[in-house]
DNA sequence: GTTGAAACAGGTTCCCC
DNA sequence: GGGGAACCTGTTTCAAC
């Protein structure tokens, strides 16, 4: 198949803003609305949009407080390794988690309302898991760049 | 304001999914397909949602390396900062920067083609940014969860 | 791949309760 | 604040080039 020059463009202005019309992508790509529709349409087929959300402002629902933990675990059975994993994506204040390289074996990007709800989250939730060795966490100072677009 | 329970649920629902029909979120909802409507204008002027994107396959688009770097300043003057901050957020490899307390300043995520792109982007863009001290940096060997919806 | 037009669906507005 | 119907804009399909 064919995935061109436009077709990237296209992918970038839809992970900007995926409610402009068809009639302003065909503008901004010197295409017809038909063309842009159904260039869309293939790029949706084959995989490479996968799904459209709204993104929403964390402070603004009180989640103001995002948090970094790494995380190793005791022993690396595939028993352990597959019920930790399971057990982490269940939860709902682990947005992000991360088998990684180096001295830890895993990275979790948390989000809760504050330093408090942060405790609560680790105690009760986190080291309830089973087969965790140690953790240890880094806290958001500031919120330097976060965006969802990857570029080309 | 208010800003109530159905007004949760309606948010998860857009995070989820921002292309389903007010008549589906209505039913999901119990609510007519003017107060799904009205909500959401509400949610989208009062700041709740900030935009509505396309989330694309990384994989599809040749970008299947993620690392996660460590960044410590050599100095931590106003200007330092400021100007190491807007250099990073420049770069289209960085999908997020933040400023984390701990033994590094910053964590950046990073996301290139391969592990030669990743070697290609250290050593050409990001140590070519001067100020920085030292780097660390931790390879993705699995993404576990991955979610950009945040749960109530 | 383009244009134009027709058919349809959904978003949007308005008036009612 | 919510519901129903009318209206209007954008999507979708199809034809012909």
């Amino acid at each position: 198949m064919i995935f061109d020059d436009i077709d990237k463009k296209l992918l970038t202005f839809l992970q900007t803003d995926s409610k402009q019309t068809n009639k302003e992508l065909s503008n901004k790509l010197n295409l017809s609305v038909t063309a842009v529709y159904e260039r869309i349409k293939k790029l949706e087929k084959d995989g490479f949009i996968n799904k459209y959300v709204a993104l929403i402002d964390k402070d603004r629902i009180d989640k103001s407080f995002v948090a970094f933990c790494h995380i190793k675990l005791i022993q690396h059975t595939q028993d352990y390794v597959v019920k930790f994993e399971k057990e982490v994506a269940n939860l709902p204040e682990v947005l992000e988690c991360y088998h990684v390289s180096g001295e830890y074996d895993y990275l979790l990007k948390v989000i809760v309302k504050d330093m408090m709800a942060f405790r609560e989250f680790l105690v009760k939730k986190l080291t309830s898991i089973n087969h965790i060795g140690s953790t240890h966490s880094m806290f958001v100072i500031n919120e330097v760049k976060h965006t969802t677009v990857i570029g080309f």
